[in-house]
RNA sequence: GGGCGAAUGGCGCAGCGGCUAGCGCAGCGGUCUUACACACCGUUGGUCGGGGGUUCGAAUCCCUCUUCGCCCA
């Protein structure tokens, strides 16, 4: 660092340093070194889609798990980050899917068969497998990549099956036909929370059947479905709803199809809404979950007029056999009216589930598909209710609570290609679940794979090396935190803990962090149709990866979603810059680096700064704590900006412009140990930079090779100040209040000058009569702090100078001659009048017999102290306003 | 319909029983003052969503209403 640039250049910077970190194994864990003075701290990635590309999400996301690890290392801890890729299913095999077909590969899958097509995807895989991690290294990732897990590895396919067979064989896995949540775009079926309920502008259709054998009674029915009324095999009434009870038992006509108008049972069930439509109800089993249970209930056929694509089969007569059941559903409708069946419609708002990938409403379908009855559900459940884990922000643990209270079987068989295939092999009626085929000839395995949530569950333990017991798992199981989404709480979360007490008998991780949704400035969810959603790689290219996390992190409150405005990571930039420049003022000095500090030496500025660092380690510290990263940020900005360089360095240009040597080395010390520790404060968010500093000023040169001599990244994370330390220098709340008081008088001073409308760079005089002792480096530093001439002491001034006053003394702004009294008199006044309003106030408060008698000591004597202060005040200012005028 | 969360100056937030309700950004005025114009100095904006209550004292606790967001049915 020897000629340093003004602006800070980010690039390179960052590429020196990620590169120095990896070949210097910083990031690789080791448990070896896991012991009592060196405790293990761990975090699993949610891993990305293999396949994917990185956005704010997980920019927010891996910002924050980077911050935990860093901080981690700082505090002396062996840290595993765990990173890795997801096989994302139906994503993945969409999206090579969709490319082939562009490319003239194939048209449907089937043209290539399975083994063709899986080889399409692994190739996809390994030539785009890698770009999101790479991506994750220019964010700061410090990931031990050389334990880089997919969940379709090997191994980790290996712990998959086994934990299929495993359940399967505690009779937790079964095999069914039921009711699922069919995709007909993706051709599979789903679990329930894939489903995404929609409110949807629909249309509700009113139509009349004729009850066999009475030509004059029509039964009225609405329904939202008209195409479904061919798979129709009863109708519906409630037993207590005195309309229909005589028709219960008898029969009515099916309208559809024409050529097979059925005569269907008239059934009772509790369950009709009688409210709902006019109380009576189609039952189509095929097609509905609760007709299903009702048709179960009566006995009713069951009658299946979709194909698994969505469109019409034969069963649904000439008229509609073929049609897309949009389409069907307007044909239907069409065709009751022909047959003077149709009595009305209505416009009618509803809820319709929507495939989560697909995006199109989803068909409940009778099929035949893998489930499973969730393991070691009350222990996961009473994990989070008695907070043996933690959950960030605290109120998930109800949304967790409650879904735990009310769990369905899990649909885990997907009618995909890309994934676990189940290891499930048939041949005739004989059925053969483990980890290898059968011996024998004739044996099928089943074609389906397994949803992609099925492997992701064991991710904490699966990438550990389970089921051996490998030291990585002894010493890192359980993870400490895991920092994810809460819209994949149930998805993920709630099925690992589950998973982690079944199998590894503990819970998965002991803290969840849940961070809010990023949202673009006007509050909207980011998404590419709407193209308000940033490439962070191009954020990174033009203001640096610090600047983006910093930026981030400044403005993602915990447990709130973060409005992303793109004016954040460009403020992540100024500050980096700013920090860079301070560096450069420090390096611009020379001298010593880290020399002795002398508290004979220490200046009241000096003291002050000490006691502001000191409470910006005690705040910083304990926002980690609380996962606050926000209030961290908060901290480190207004100590580092405001208190550090806009006070701090300002004052101490006294003296390093001075000619007091020994002052001068003493303030330069001063400066190295609050930027030694100010760098370290800020390692987590700025890695980069900070390294880059760190080395730069050389801060590494005496540290121990593991304490900060490599690299700051192991550096000791800076102790809040014990008495001894606050003793040695003389940090106590006296020298707080000295220096607020000089602080407030300089602003007043700048303040006179501005209300005169003269310029800051003009040179002025002032005049200054001291509250304490006489000292001529405070006058010094007065000096500079008020861009002044001269700060003249103890000199008359005519009458009517402007002046201020604070603890630190007076100060006058003598004006040769240009004395405006009016406009000082009016100031003045101004002043008296805000004074005067505060005093009323408090002596209102004192006053008040209640008061007095009831609040506590301390917050009357902080109330008497405060109309003293404020009567000080009043009196100094009633003072000057007679100077004026005498 | 049930649950959760939010409502504080133009915007984003902090404060969750007693400091003159803070901070950042934006705005306005001034300044290229030998670390930084990605900066510096000064400064204008708020009866804390409405109403009611508890209390000596409420942005903060309770009730109620309104608006917005999320989750579940």
């Amino acid at each position: 660092m020897t000629e340093i640039p003004k602006v800070y250049d980010p690039q390179s910077v960052e590429t020196k340093w990620y590169s120095f970190w990896e070949e210097n194994a910083c990031f690789t864990a080791s448990p070896e070194r896991v012991s009592e003075d060196r405790p293990a701290y761990s975090i699993v990635i949610p891993p990305p889609n293999v396949t994917g590309m990185l956005h704010m999400g997980h920019v927010l996301n891996n910002t924050i798990q980077d911050i935990l690890a860093r901080k981690a290392r700082m505090d002396g801890r062996e840290v595993l980050w765990l990173p890795g890729t997801d096989h994302a299913g139906i994503a993945t095999q969409n999206v090579v899917e969709r490319s082939l077909r562009k490319q003239g590969v194939m048209k449907h899958r089937d043209d290539l068969g399975r083994e063709t097509l899986l080889e399409h995807i692994w190739e996809w895989k390994e030539k785009h497998g890698g770009i999101i991690i790479e991506q994750l290294k220019k964010l700061g990732a410090s990931c031990d990549w050389s334990r880089l897990r997919f969940t379709m590895d090997e191994e980790y396919t290996k712990c998959v099956q086994r934990v299929f067979v495993d359940l399967y064989e505690k009779g937790l896995i079964y095999r069914g036909k039921r009711m699922v949540n069919w995709c007909p775009k993706s051709l599979t079926a789903l679990s329930d929370e894939e489903v995404i309920m929609k409110e949807q502008n629909s249309r509700l259709y009113y139509f009349k059947v004729q009850v066999v054998g009475e030509p004059d009674t029509w039964l009225e029915i609405a329904t939202t479905r008209p195409e479904t009324i061919p798979g129709d095999s009863g109708f519906a009434v409630n037993p207590n709803d005195p309309r229909y009870g005589h028709l219960v038992g008898k029969r009515a006509i099916r309208p559809l199809p024409v050529e097979d108008q059925a005569h269907l049972p008239i059934v009772a069930d509790e369950h009709i809404d009688i409210e709902f439509g006019t109380g009576v109800l189609k039952v189509t089993p095929a097609h509905d979950k609760a007709d299903f249970d009702i048709g179960q209930r009566h006995g009713l056929e069951v009658v299946d007029v979709l194909s698994d694509d969505g469109k019409m089969n034969a069963a649904a007569g000439a008229d509609l056999a073929g049609m897309d059941r949009f389409e069907a559903r307007k044909a239907a409708a069409a065709k009751l009216e022909e047959l003077g069946a149709l009595t009305r419609t209505e416009d009618y708002r509803n809820n319709v589930g929507f495939s989560e990938r697909a995006d199109v409403p989803i068909e409940p379908r009778l099929s035949e598909q893998w489930f499973l009855k969730y393991p070691s559900q009350a222990q996961a459940r009473d994990c989070v209710a008695d907070g043996a884990m933690k959950f960030y922000p605290e109120r998930w643990a109800k949304t967790y609570d409650y879904w735990m209270g009310g769990l369905q079987d899990w649909c885990i068989s997907r009618q995909l290609w890309w994934g676990h295939r189940i290891p499930v092999w048939y041949r005739g009626e004989e059925t053969h679940c483990g980890l290898e085929a059968p011996e024998g000839d004739g044996w099928e395995q089943d074609p389906d794979v397994l949803d992609t949530w099925c492997s992701s569950w064991l991710w904490p333990f699966a990438t550990m090396g389970w089921p051996e017991e490998t030291e990585t798992l002894k010493k890192f199981y359980p993870t400490t935190d895991l920092v994810t989404g809460p819209d994949i709480i149930f998805f993920w979360v709630a099925r690992m803990i589950m998973a982690g007490y079944e199998y590894k008998g503990d819970l998965p991780f002991r803290n969840v962090y849940f961070t809010g949704i990023i949202r673009d400035k006007k509050g909207r969810k980011m998404s590419k149709s709407l193209g308000n959603s940033p490439d962070p790689l191009e954020l990174i290219a033009r203001y640096g990866a610090d600047a983006l996390r910093f930026g981030t992190m400044r403005s993602a409150p915990l447990g709130q979603d973060v409005l992303f405005d793109e004016k954040d990571v460009e403020l992540g930039r100024n500050f980096c810059n700013k920090l860079w420049n301070a560096c450069r003022f420090r390096q611009m000095q020379g001298g010593e680096t880290e020399g002795e500090i002398r508290p004979e030496l220490l200046t009241s500025d000096d003291r002050w700064i000490l006691l502001r660092l000191g409470q910006a380690i005690e705040e910083v510290t304990a926002a980690f704590e609380a996962y606050r990263f926000t209030d961290a940020t908060a901290t480190l900005y207004r100590f580092f900006w405001s208190e550090y360089c806009d006070w701090y360095i300002e004052s101490c240009k006294a003296t390093i412009f001075g000619s007091d040597e020994a002052r001068k080395a003493n303030v330069l010390a001063v400066v190295d140990f609050v930027m030694g520790n100010t760098l370290r404060l800020f390692h987590p968010f700025l890695p980069f930079i900070t390294e880059e500093l760190w080395h730069g000023l050389g801060f590494s040169s005496d540290m121990p090779e593991e304490q900060g001599g490599r690299t700051l990244m192991t550096a000791r994370w800076p102790k809040p100040f014990d008495s001894r330390f606050r003793e040695l220098y003389g940090l106590d709340d006296t020298v707080d209040r000295l220096v607020a008081a000089k602080h407030d008088l300089v602003t007043q001073g700048r303040n006179l000058r501005a209300a005169y409308n003269i310029p800051f760079n003009k040179k002025v005089d002032y005049t200054y009569t001291p509250a304490g002792g006489q000292d001529a480096h405070e006058i010094e530093v007065l000096k500079v702090l008020l861009n002044a001439e001269s700060v003249s002491v103890g000199m008359e001034v005519p009458k009517g100078t402007p002046r201020v006053a604070s603890a630190f003394g007076d100060l006058y702004l003598p004006l040769e001659g240009l004395i405006d009294f009016d406009a000082e008199r009016e100031r003045l006044a101004k002043e008296l009048e805000k004074v005067g309003k505060e005093i009323g106030k408090v002596e209102a408060k004192l006053g008040n017999p209640n008061f007095a008698d009831r609040a506590p000591a301390d917050v009357l004597e902080e109330q008497r102290q405060r109309l003293a202060d404020w009567q000080a005040k009043h009196d100094q200012i009633n003072e000057a306003i007679g100077n004026l005028s005498a």
